[in-house]
DNA sequence: ACCTGAACACCGTTCAAGT
DNA sequence: ACCTGAACACCGTTCAAGT
């Protein structure tokens, strides 16, 4: 007659579990940054104490892997394109927005790729990419210098624009931001940065996606002269 | 008739400094890796009071993108080569070699390029390979674009690289290091992974370095197609 | 098996006080 | 102007105790 062991309630309140730990530390990092995720935070949110936490995930480097893993899972879906480079282009702007929409995912990409043994979010991007590689016909011996490149590529400049966008503050739009940057630039030493000087004037009013996919395109150039 | 005020020494210490405070810091990374860096560690090896360390240092941040900074500097020398795709090799490799030796740099990096406003390290990389891409001949419409390739291809390589060797155990080398990754890849699920286990068969005995440059080598065809 | 929450060790930063 | 070091607020993690 107590009550039930079903596991699914506990004093009417949501049993928990590691999928809702994951889903709330993806929450509060998505709302308040990567400082925002702590385990007080944590057990704040969920109504519950720090051990409950820890008898679910190991430690604070697990949760962020999981929370990591679980958006790119759900971001890479296979694209359905017949041209392969249409299906890079795809992968690609996927990873993209997922990064627009997650900032904190550039951290944590990055220490994860630089990171061994490689977690579970390595195979799933390097296959995502490596499949249409394979598709497109690059020899084998190159299947694998030819998918690095195009991942670093990816990761580094959407990391890049994810920034950018998340510069622009609130009020201000999005080309005044860039100008600012732009004026940064130019007031650099003419001596020491003469190209980064010339090349700040492309970045006024540069669209970013345009920008980013002709990154792609350069490196599908170079592909094409391994056949 | 009391000490001398040159402020170039107190009771005998080296008088405390922001270079001194930087060079220590990036000891302390090097050995201790990035929770190496605490300013008690750093009050201790400065034999000084964390106020000290706040005389001359906003904060922690301000003290990373500092010992980021010093190390760059010191490592990009302008190139003395008469082609510029060498000039490009030259330069990747030694941001490579750098990462290499200072694997906290990739985490750093990472950070650097994706955070607005960007610091001095950013127009520092940024100018180092542009410089050679513009003698290359590119258009100059094409300048961010490539420039940023190279860059995030660079960084995103060399520091999946700095992984790969430091987690080489000190006693087992690194070709044994290898198997295990290439084992733990084609452990995976062969229908989710056929690719990630088709390409982990070259990674078992690869050479770091001259895969690291066929990637380079690999953008610099795209960059030729520009002309 | 799963959860509670106090306690511990450690961290970045501040600041009144010294020289 | 530059340094000392105690104090503060906050953090990840543990663990005896509960159900």
């Amino acid at each position: 007659m107590t009550s039930p062991r079903t596991g699914r309630s506990r004093r009417g309140k949501e049993a928990l579990s590691r999928e809702r730990i994951v889903g709330a530390a993806i929450e509060l990092l998505d709302t308040a940054g990567e400082s925002g995720l702590t385990f007080r935070a944590l057990t704040e949110r969920l109504a519950t104490g720090s051990g409950a936490i820890y008898w679910h995930v190991a430690n604070k480097g697990e949760l962020l892997d999981a929370a990591t893993d679980a958006v790119v899972a759900a971001t890479l879906t296979p694209p359905v394109t017949r041209d392969p480079r249409d299906g890079i282009r795809a992968v690609a702007l996927d990873l993209f927005e997922a990064i627009e929409k997650h900032p904190w995912l550039t951290t944590q990409l990055a220490t994860q790729l630089s990171r061994t043994p490689w977690s579970s979010v390595t195979p799933r991007i390097f296959e995502a990419i490596g499949r249409q590689v394979r598709t497109l016909g690059v020899p084998e011996s190159s299947w694998f210098t030819t998918t690095s490149a195009l991942a670093h590529y990816i990761l580094g400049a959407a990391g890049q624009n994810a920034a950018n966008a998340g510069a622009t503050e609130p009020g201000g739009n999005r080309d005044e931001f860039l100008d600012s940057v732009t004026d940064a630039w130019e007031k650099l030493d003419p001596d020491e940065y003469p190209f980064t000087r010339a090349v700040a004037r492309q970045l006024r009013g540069h669209d970013d996606r345009a920008q980013f996919l002709a990154g792609i395109d350069l490196i599908l150039a170079g592909i094409a002269t391994l056949r």
